[in-house]
Formats: C-alpha cells, sequence, structure tokens
RNA sequence: GGCCCCGUGGUCAAGAGGUUAAGACAUCGCCCUUUCACGGCGGAGACAUGGGUUCGAUUCCCGUCGGGGUCACCA
C-alpha cells in the first residue's frame, strides 16, 4: 500500500487537479495587469480596514488595466454572521467600489474563477489535498484536539517552542498501513500538510510594502483540512489564489508571518506564489497605546458608522488615500476638481508603520469635499442621509426649491463656504431658515454688544420700517444699515470707531449684529444679506417685527 | 518568552551622509471682514536613546528602550 491508497481512501471522489488547473486557466491580461482582491470572512460588520485595503486593491488594479475581485472566506461556520455577506457586498457598494468578479450578494456571483465563497469549494480543497497526500506531503493525523493541547503545554512547560512539529508530530510518521487502519477503525482525523521546513534555515521574502523580510523557515505541519472537512485560511489561500490566479496579495500585516508558511505551501502545490503587500492596519491611541482599530470597542471601526455620521463616501475615501499616500494631498491641492481614480496611486510608498486614525482629519477633509458639492448635491445627499437617520431634517428638506435656495447660500463660488463636514451637520446649519422651525424655537435671543432691549426694539423699528427693502441690491442693502447706525448715533465705519471707540455707543457692525439675531436667533451665521433674500420679505418682516412690536 | 516589523512636532507624514528638517490637520497670534466660515500672514512644536563607522549622522551598523504583529481544527 501506499500514498496513492491513502489518498484514495480519504478523499474518494476528488477529481485530480488537472481538471481544475484546465478549468482556471491563466487570465489573459495585459502585461502588469494585477489580479487582487478583497477576501473577507463574513463574521460582522466590514471593518475600516477591510475598505482600507479595497480601497488599494481596487486602486492597483484599475489602474494596471487587472482584476479586483470579492471572494467571502466563510471557512469557519462558527464565527459566521447572518447577513455576513450582504453587508460586505453593499458596503463595498456604498463606497462605489463594487468589485469585477466575485460576490454580488448573497447568494449571486459574476466571473469565471468562482465559486467566490470558499464554503462552495470544499471539493476543490480535496482534490489539491488528495494530490498532497498521493505525494506523501500531507498526511492524516489523528490526534484529538486534547492531545494536541496536551502537547502544547508540554512544550510550554519545558519552555521550547510550541507547536506540532518534528518529533512533536507525532502523526507524521505513522506508516500509510497504520494510518489506513485507523481510518478503517473509524477514527476521526484531520489533515495536516507535512512541512519540508526547517527552523534553522532562512528564507527571504520582498514584500511590496515592507521590503526585504528574512524569517526562519516554516516547519510546522499545520492543519489544511478541517474536521469539518473544510479547509484552513492558509491552504485555501493557496489554492483560490493560486486558481484565481491572483498576482498579487493585498492583506493586513497581522498576516505578515504567515508568510514562510504560505510560501511554502505554494512550492509543495506546485504553484508559482504570488506577491505580497502587507499594509499595515489603521490605529488608535488609546491612553498612550496604539491598538488596532476594535470592532468592539471603536464605532469608528465599522465602515457603516461613517454612512451613520454622514460623512460622504467620497471623504473617507480621500482620507484613506491620504494616510496611504501623503502625497495626495498635495494631488488634491492641485487639482481640487479630478476624480480620484486619476492620482498616481504608488503602493511602495505605503507607510510601513500603522497610522494612528485621526477623525479630526477625515472632517477637515470632509469639509473639502462637501464644500465642492452643489445645492443641488448637497440637498440630495442629505436628503438621502435623512431618510434613514434624522426624520426632523427629512422634514425640513421636504421644501426642494426652497432647501436648495438655503443650501445655495455662499456655495458655488470660488471659495465656498465651508461649514458642513457631515450630512449630521446639515439641520443646524439650516434649520433657522424654516419659519416653522424658526417660530416654535423657544430659545432666548442672545444678542451681543447691544443687549438693552428697548434699543434693540428702537433699532428693528426703525430698519423695518424706513431701510429695509427687499429689492435692494447687496451694496444698497449694507449702506441703509449703515445709514440706520448713523441715525441712531453710531458709527458708520467699523474702521472710524476704532479709531475713536469713545465717541460712539458702538458701530455699523453691532447694528447689523441686532438685525442678524432677530433674523436668525444666532450670533454666527453666513451673510446675513443672502439669508434675509432667501427668506424673502414675509418672513425677514414677520421675524422683525416680533421683537420690534 | 521565541520570531518578525516599526520609531521625524499632538496627529498624518516628506526627506537626504552636509537642508534654515518640507507640507497637511490640530493649536496660538495678527490681518481681512457687519458675525461666522473662507482667505492671507506669522508663531510655537520633531529626527526615542547609547555606542560605533565617518571630516561630518537624524539618515548607515550594533545595543538599549518604546510601540505593534504573530505563535489555533479563527481568519
Amino acid at each position: 500500500m501506499d500514498y496513492k491508497d491513502l489518498a484514495d481512501l480519504i478523499f474518494p471522489d476528488a477529481k485530480p487537479i488537472a481538471y481544475y488547473e484546465e478549468k482556471y486557466p491563466e487570465r489573459n491580461l495585459p502585461e502588469g495587469a494585477i489580479v487582487t482582491r478583497f477576501a473577507p470572512s463574513p463574521t460582522g460588520f466590514v471593518h475600516i480596514g477591510g475598505l482600507y485595503q479595497s480601497l488599494i486593491a481596487k486602486t492597483m488594479a484599475e489602474k494596471t488595466g487587472g482584476v479586483f475581485f470579492l471572494r467571502v472566506e466563510d471557512t469557519d461556520q462558527k464565527r459566521e454572521v447572518e447577513n455576513g455577506v450582504t453587508d460586505i457586498v453593499n458596503s463595498l457598494k456604498d463606497f462605489d467600489m463594487p468589485p469585477d468578479e466575485g460576490m454580488i450578494s448573497d447568494s449571486e456571483e459574476i466571473g469565471n474563477y468562482g465559486p467566490y465563497k470558499q464554503s462552495l469549494r470544499k471539493d476543490i480543497y480535496q482534490a489539491y489535498a488528495k494530490f498532497l497526500i498521493e505525494q506523501g506531503k500531507a498526511y492524516p493525523c489523528f490526534c484529538t484536539p486534547e492531545e494536541v493541547d496536551h502537547i502544547r503545554k508540554k512544550q510550554e512547560s519545558a519552555k521550547i517552542r510550541p507547536g506540532y512539529y518534528g518529533v512533536w508530530a507525532k502523526c507524521r510518521n505513522l506508516t500509510v498501513e497504520e494510518a489506513i487502519e485507523k481510518i478503517k477503525n473509524g477514527e476521526k482525523y484531520i489533515v495536516r500538510f507535512k512541512s519540508p521546513g526547517r527552523e534553522d534555515r532562512k528564507i527571504k521574502h520582498k514584500d511590496v510594502i515592507k521590503g526585504n523580510v528574512d524569517f526562519p523557515e516554516n516547519d510546522q505541519d499545520i492543519v489544511i483540512i478541517k474536521a469539518d472537512g473544510l479547509p484552513t485560511y492558509h491552504f485555501a489561500h493557496a489554492v483560490d489564489d493560486h486558481l484565481m490566479r491572483t498576482t498579487l496579495v493585498i492583506r493586513s500585516d497581522e498576516w505578515l508571518s504567515s508568510v514562510p508558511l504560505h510560501l511554502q505551501l505554494f512550492a509543495s502545490l506546485g504553484f508559482r506564489p504570488p506577491k505580497y503587500a502587507h499594509i499595515s492596519p489603521i490605529m488608535k491611541n488609546d491612553n498612550g497605546n496604539k491598538r488596532k482599530l476594535s470592532k468592539r470597542k471603536d464605532p469608528e471601526a465599522a465602515v457603516s458608522y461613517y454612512r451613520e455620521q454622514g460623512i460622504p463616501a467620497d471623504a473617507v475615501k480621500e482620507y484613506l488615500l491620504n494616510i496611504a499616500n501623503s502625497s495626495f494631498e498635495n494631488w488634491r491641492r492641485a487639482n481640487p476638481d479630478k476624480d480620484i481614480k486619476e492620482f498616481d496611486f504608488q503602493m511602495n510608498k505605503m507607510s510601513v508603520s500603522g497610522a494612528l486614525f485621526d477623525m479630526v482629519k477625515l472632517l477637515d477633509i470632509s469639509k473639502n469635499v462637501i464644500s465642492k458639492y452643489d445645492a443641488n448635491k448637497v440637498y440630495t445627499e442629505s436628503l438621502k442621509w435623512a431618510e434613514s437617520y434624522d426624520n426632523e431634517l427629512k422634514d425640513i428638506l421636504s421644501n426642494k426649491e426652497y432647501s436648495i435656495k438655503v443650501l445655495n447660500i455662499e456655495r458655488g463660488k470660488a471659495k465656498p463656504r465651508r461649514d458642513i463636514s457631515k450630512w449630521s451637520d446639515v439641520k443646524y446649519c439650516i434649520e433657522y431658515m424654516y419659519d416653522d422651525k424658526f417660530f416654535n424655537n423657544r430659545d432666548e435671543y442672545e444678542f451681543d454688544k447691544i443687549s438693552d432691549k428697548e434699543e434693540i426694539k428702537k433699532i428693528l423699528k426703525l430698519y423695518i420700517s424706513k431701510y429695509y427693502n427687499e429689492a435692494d441690491d447687496q451694496t444698497t442693502w449694507f449702506s441703509k444699515i449703515k445709514d440706520l447706525a448713523e441715525e441712531l448715533g453710531y458709527a458708520r465705519e467699523v474702521k472710524e470707531y476704532k479709531k475713536e471707540p469713545e465717541k460712539w455707543p458702538g458701530h455699523v457692525g453691532d447694528i447689523s449684529t441686532v438685525i442678524r439675531v432677530a433674523v436668525t436667533k444666532r450670533r454666527n451665521t453666513p451673510d446675513l444679506y443672502e439669508i434675509m433674500h432667501v427668506l424673502g420679505k414675509d418672513s425677514v418682516e414677520k421675524r422683525i417685527n416680533l421683537l420690534a412690536e
């Protein structure tokens, strides 16, 4: 009896690997095209780090005329979560980064290299596992989890390197006959890789991002097929990325230390290994320590958070790109209106250490992004957000025509207003422009320098009866406020007042502040002229008369 | 603990054997301005540390310290 008999006994129905090699041929792509992927497990919400990886992957694929695909790594049913795949698909959609190939819904996929869900690829993994067993490069292991655990404890107490390797790998040296007998006796087993490595030898790896990294060879006989017949990550990675013809594996740098194993697996299977790019995760400052953004502790770790907050996807992508290539910022300044796809992203310029997540910076970028949107887009986007997260804002925005006028205040100019950094800011920014809200607002008026009620009344009364004219252009409008100031004994020009402040009780700015507060209940607003213009005569008069009468 | 990676202002970061060590965000001040926002100008603020190598090191090498990752029938 030989390895072949053993392999046939374990995987009697597996196809020869030639079948799959033929079914999934080399891709016909231009020279230098990068085939890469996002390969998450459906174990919960999509992490910002996953989005970051996808952005980089998608960018590289697009840049080189390659392929970006989505593969779902659902080989651990225990950790699987309901709607996991749908969440992943939708998240990519939300950020306008749909894959060229792979899963497009919970059950549908596109592309010729599928299935793209690992649980559907069981036969394929088993075929390759069988192939390894036939060659004596893998073997059934009958150790129970308890035994393995016991071995580990022994190693730990003896202070030797833990793991299933060398003399500790009990089942590695079972004869074919012994193994076959155990199987026939019904003993449970899993399949382990028979590592050809030696710990005292080094291997060289050149990572696209990390550069040259040398490791000891892998000598662990890792599990490749679990008790449930599904592969472990390592084995699935080798088989899938070979069969899907991945050329560049972009993944989080927690995988860096598995590279020796993965390279060994590729070699043993006779595959050409892909290139690897291990990216540093996005970190968070936690009491002075850096740690990865955590799904449990940090709401901003979930990509859904940004949608909930109303931070546009464009802004999140710009922020991420900025972390990845800091030259992006300069490029953006030089090319304020270009699509980010035109940015010449350089993978090898990525930082090797993890960046701390900076919400303040993100919001600044977001503010810039939004400031470039026209009123129409701001309207559409904030309404879309409000429909899911803010009914009050949704109501406010129900008058489309008026709302667009409101949102257009100081917008669309060379130096547009920057005051909205997320859609959840919109309500505060505009609510006073709506009579419903304004007249139901119970807040006190907070006047500034001129706070005497009678004086305010006097100013407003005179303004509304003598100086306010809706038809005035901005210059006339303001010169009339100056006239008003003068008539009431205030300085007509702020500059004059500043020269001799004792000469007047205040200046034209103080007068306009009174009007501003009366009209908006705010001390700080965009341009008052535009505001009054958008509000219209009736509303302005009503608001002023409220205090003037 | 073993192995691996990393260490430039508060944050993201550029950078090169010789630089006044960029820029952005944040912060502070001033200017502009009827408020705010925008914009302009300016300030403060950094090469973790100790040894080498060198005429010269923040840059190269080694150690130390600090941070991170990894050591599963999880990915």
